[in-house]
DNA sequence: TCTTCACAGGAAATTATCCA
DNA sequence: TGGATAATTTCCTGTGAAGA
């Protein structure tokens, strides 16, 4: 099925014919971690069947956004292109400014994971705090483990153990998503025991200043 | 109020791929 | 070549919006 066009030769409205449909941009969010298998999309976006993850996929696919590869073992999987990946200012842009209604609180139903909150955190990195710093974070949550790196100003995050971490913090991606959406404070998270830390201290002293979240 | 349409989602069937 | 697994397709149902 032809996914529906806005009919308007206006550049928002044919990028919104592109990844305006429901879960397009959360797929495109979860590639921007890395390459994931069918599968893993599957349990990553709860809710989207089968059927409409492959329209989506083949959508994107068509569109140029959206590739297939292939992980270490020849195991298939989809990635980003090139014109996939200019997609990640947007959906950082989206997070930062959804962040003001997700500092609400999590509801009852709702999922959450670490890569999605390490991806928030990155939205909210203040680039002149971050201008001179040159570090490596390993994030463990339960069931998933994240690492960022952050050099020149800028940070990325990528799915799975960083090579060397300087500073390794664990914790749930409950706790995760709360301190992405300010409303907790680091500090306090160590304070009181929800996020432990190893490694480099002056790595973990600077943490804290490299985040700006939002004001409502 | 009824009908039509578009869309989301689930389940099952089918197809493709890998590997022993 | 056959079994296991992953990916895709097809069909059906439910929901909500819009129009008659």
């Amino acid at each position: 099925m032809e996914p529906r066009s806005y009919g308007q030769y206006c550049p928002t409205a044919r990028a919104l014919d592109l990844v305006g449909e429901r879960w397009t941009l959360l797929l495109v969010r979860e590639l921007l971690t890395g390459p994931k298998r069918f599968g893993d999309l599957q349990g990553a976006l709860r809710g989207l069947g089968t059927g409409l993850l492959s329209a989506r996929l083949k959508h994107l696919g068509r569109a140029g956004i959206v590739e297939r590869t292939v992980l270490p073992q020849r195991v298939p999987a989809y990635a980003l292109t090139g014109s996939g990946r200019e997609l990640e200012p947007v959906v950082l842009a989206l997070a930062r400014w959804g962040l003001r209604w997700a500092r609400d609180g999590r509801r009852a139903d709702e999922t959450v994971r670490a890569a999605w909150a390490a991806l928030a955190l990155r939205a909210c990195l203040d680039p002149d705090a971050a201008a001179g710093v040159r570090a490596v974070y390993e994030i463990r949550t339960g069931e998933e483990v994240v690492h960022a790196r952050v050099h020149a100003g800028a940070v990325t995050v990528a799915d799975g153990p960083a090579q060397y971490p300087d500073v390794t913090l664990t914790t749930s991606a409950g706790v995760l998503a709360d301190l992405a959406a300010g409303a907790l404070t680091l500090r306090r998270a160590l304070g009181t025991g929800r996020v432990t830390a190893s490694g480099d201290d002056s790595a973990l002293e600077v943490l804290p200043r490299l985040f700006r979240p939002p004001h409502r």
